[in-house]
DNA sequence: GCCAACGTTGGC
DNA sequence: GCCAACGTTGGC
């Protein structure tokens, strides 16, 4: 089982959303590097929920990866912002995962208090212009944000 | 709203 | 295959 940090904009979609929903299909990512760890999540997969481009910024809670390999449908959708031409149903370009939800946290553990307890290298979220927006979470490190999370 | 960081595109 | 131009992300 691997940790994982996502994020989205709340104004989009946050993790009340998700709670409401119950699961959503992770759509939208558009980035070679963020597809790939998408395509590396197993089911079990717990994932730190991000909440970017808000006040306060920082991890809202804890989703689980419920499906894997999933094809990532606004790629066919001429009408979608995340429509890709080159990509057709024989071969798809973008896939992703169907994420859970888990746990909203009592307190969200801000971008400030992660900047604190974690190095860029440990949580690469803390790194100054970081772009990406599905990273890993290496064990030891979502072992305190958890722990963390609860205090 | 600004702008630094940085991924992508496209001309050569 | 290089790299300048461009577009987007996301913190501030």
């Amino acid at each position: 089982m691997k940790y994982w940090l996502m994020k989205s904009e709340p104004d989009v979609y946050g993790i009340e959303d998700l709670k409401r929903d119950r699961t959503t299909l992770w759509d939208g990512v558009r980035n070679y590097q963020a597809r790939n760890f998408l395509r590396s999540m197993t089911p079990g997969d717990l994932v730190f929920f991000y909440h970017s481009n808000t006040t306060p910024l920082g991890i809202a809670g804890l989703m689980k990866v419920a499906e894997v390999n999933v094809d990532d449908p606004t790629q066919f959708d001429a009408k979608s912002n995340y429509y890709d031409s080159k990509a057709t149903k024989e071969s798809p370009r973008w896939q992703t995962v169907i994420v859970e939800y888990v746990e909203t946290f009592p307190h969200i553990l801000t971008l400030d208090t992660l900047r604190e307890t974690f190095s860029p290298d440990d949580l690469w979220v803390v790194r100054q212009g970081n772009r990406l927006s599905v990273m890993p979470v290496p064990e030891e490190v979502a072992q305190k944000i958890l722990k963390q999370a609860k205090g």
